[in-house]
DNA sequence: ACCTATTAATAACT
DNA sequence: TAGTTATTAATAGGT
């Protein structure tokens, strides 16, 4: 609604975006408010602009209808034992943020940040396991291609087949519509880019 | 909007009632995704029915935009006892077992594993990022390669002036020992192998 | 922030 | 519960 349509994708212009962002915020409050009056239904609704402002409706209480939620989802079960002690919770977070900070780094070694720490010996190793790297998601995207490429090829031969049946069947009309091997040749270049596999190092390239 | 207006109140005929809310339900939704595409937004939609069906939206994660709620509000505190709830706690360990599973999914991606859910689209920035990785690793090691260099090069040059120094002071006395030259030239081989960059990819080779 | 041509949502009905 | 349509509501683009 407005003067033109306007297609469901992030509006460039940072200025129509706010704006729009204003509009539409007061719009979607206020159709949460509705609905919670009109039906008798529990809504709660939370929005933070891009710009990192909250908003925020709840028709009961926010943290009920989260609990609710919660609920909902089955996050109510507990462990087999009853209740844990708050020290065995501890424990687990601290292995978890450990475990985090580990893979954390190593994450950031892989993408070749933080290399400072590392000596000569762990670097050559990191190369070597980026180039395996490397290798296996080549090898993946040949192979991606090669199936591409043979689900096309059948395809192609049961259209050839629908052809030649086709022209079995109207013998003596072969002037009547296009050449059929417009059709399979069309079939076998696909539309998206999935052919376009130029990237340097790539098999052939 | 409609063929009559409807005033902002509890609507009577549960009929009703029931087919406005599945109407304006969707439409809700609608607006809330629009919303967080069109603007960029972070939006969390919760709405149960007077029936007690939940439905909900998120357009990132539920959870992570609860927590975002709760920090606006400030509810990230403790509570009167200075003990947080059992809900907050499962809440922050369910997000880091999340963080460890996001993690060690890209970790494994990283190293060439799990590739078959990746599309071609993914595995060509994987390859792009990995790529990265080893050029940096690379540019690492290559400096780390070069300021040895340089330390032994000052090495050097303070034990030439030394050697230099001695030879001044035992004058006449030049056939007593080895050669000096020798140790500068030993010294300036280093004992591990950090010179041993014939790594394919590698400056000069 | 306000205006209005247009599109979108939806209330009542089937 | 799903489809149709007359009407109202929301809002895009402009001021």
């Amino acid at each position: 609604m407005g003067r033109g349509k306007v297609e469901l994708k992030r509006i460039e212009n940072p200025t129509n975006r706010q704006v729009t962002f204003s509009k539409r915020r007061d719009g979607l409050f206020k159709k949460a408010i509705e609905l919670s009056i009109l039906c008798e239904a529990e809504v709660a609704l939370l929005v933070f602009s891009s710009s990192g402002k909250a908003y925020q409706f709840s028709s009961d209480d926010m943290d009920r209808t989260i609990r609710r939620y919660r609920n909902e989802k089955g996050l109510h079960k507990m462990n087999s034992h009853g209740v844990r002690t708050i020290e065995v919770w501890k424990n687990e977070m601290d292995e978890m943020k450990k475990a985090i900070d580990t893979l954390e780094t190593k994450h950031k070694h892989l993408a070749g940040e933080d290399l400072t720490t590392l000596g000569m010996k762990e670097l050559k190793q990191l190369e070597r396991q980026l180039k395996i790297g490397v290798d296996r998601v080549r090898s993946r995207k040949w192979r991606l291609l090669s199936e591409h490429h043979k689900s096309m090829q059948e395809e192609n031969s049961i259209l050839q087949k629908k052809i030649k049946l086709h022209e079995l069947l109207s013998e003596g009309d072969e002037n009547s519509g296009l050449d059929s091997s417009d059709h399979v040749i069309q079939r076998f270049i696909p539309d998206g880019q999935p052919l376009n596999m130029n990237q340097p190092g790539f098999p052939g390239s």
